[in-house]
DNA sequence: CGGCTAACGTTCGGTCCCAAACAATGCTGG
DNA sequence: CCAGCATTGTTTGGGACCGAACGTTAGCCG
């Protein structure tokens, strides 16, 4: 590798920290998918749309699509998958025909109630590796590459 | 969402350095793509096997796979779309006709050549809020929790 | 009121993604 | 030799994923 890249000025910093965030956020995932979402037959992407709309209650499908990263479009897929299984519910927004309201059904909070302490224990387990101050600094290092990257991009809210 | 949590017995910093880690890879991957990948036609995943094959050079499959990341059967397809573009050819392994070499053809190296600079500009700027130290202590920290997951699942090779 | 324009969710086409089932090839012990 | 058995890449089915195009609804301003 570095016969290929010599000779290239290179920040070999940056190169380093991008494809690690990307390398644990993949095992990371692949390891919570496994131990926690797959014996109940949930994604990944399926079990963070079922946490935002646990968290908020309530929600319009946009403001979900925000806070779970994936766009619009996904979001009626993933929506649909989740609605089928009988975990949310979809209706329309009583002032604006536009919008769609969702939110979880009795089925779908009982489950995040269950499941959802297996989630964090797998996460302690994850990163037990890292001391209590580690896991903070990491987690304040990535906030500050978001809030970079938010700055390039302008809101397209 | 303190609400919803409150009660629970919850390792709060495991919680909030998963969330980050995602957050990240993902704000990281999508900027990206946009920046440097898709004007040029290509996925995150297409440039991640170009580039494992285009470092390592004559490399079998299932290597590419690991080094990606991805599992064998999504390795087929990225393969076909990329081969279908000419940017790498497959080809039998002369001593073991289970086996299959891919290598970069000269259209792809010429891109690889071109476009890695770029996407390490861009690597540098989105990591351009954290220090030198602080980018290795993150990417320190991430190879920790990398390792850790390891140990959990015996290696599967 | 009525035509513009913006905002919302859905649809569409193409790719990625995995696990599991599969086919083909190599290996090894009787 | 050859009958298991293991290994490798491919196929398959279901889902996630995006950007762009679309249809509907709201709001604005003449």
């Amino acid at each position: 590798m570095a016969d290929r890249l010599s000779g290239m000025d290179l920040d070999m910093d940056a190169m380093a920290a991008v494809q690690n965030v990307y390398r644990a956020a993949n095992t990371i995932r692949n390891h919570l998918e496994r131990t926690v979402l797959a014996p109940h037959d949930l994604t990944w992407t399926g079990w963070v749309v079922l946490w935002v709309v646990w968290i908020w209650g309530d929600i319009e499908t946009r403001h979900v699509a925000t806070e779970a990263g994936i766009s619009k479009g996904t979001l009626t897929g993933v929506i649909g998958t989740l609605e089928k299984r009988g975990l949310l519910t979809r209706r329309v927004h009583p002032d604006d025909a536009r919008r769609v309201l969702v939110a979880l059904t009795a089925k779908g909070r009982k489950l995040m109630t269950r499941l959802f302490p297996m989630f964090n224990t797998e996460e302690a387990r994850v990163t037990s590796a890292l001391s209590a101050n580690e896991k903070t600094s990491l987690a304040r290092s990535l906030r500050r590459v978001v809030a970079q990257v938010d700055d390039f991009t302008p809101p397209t809210d």
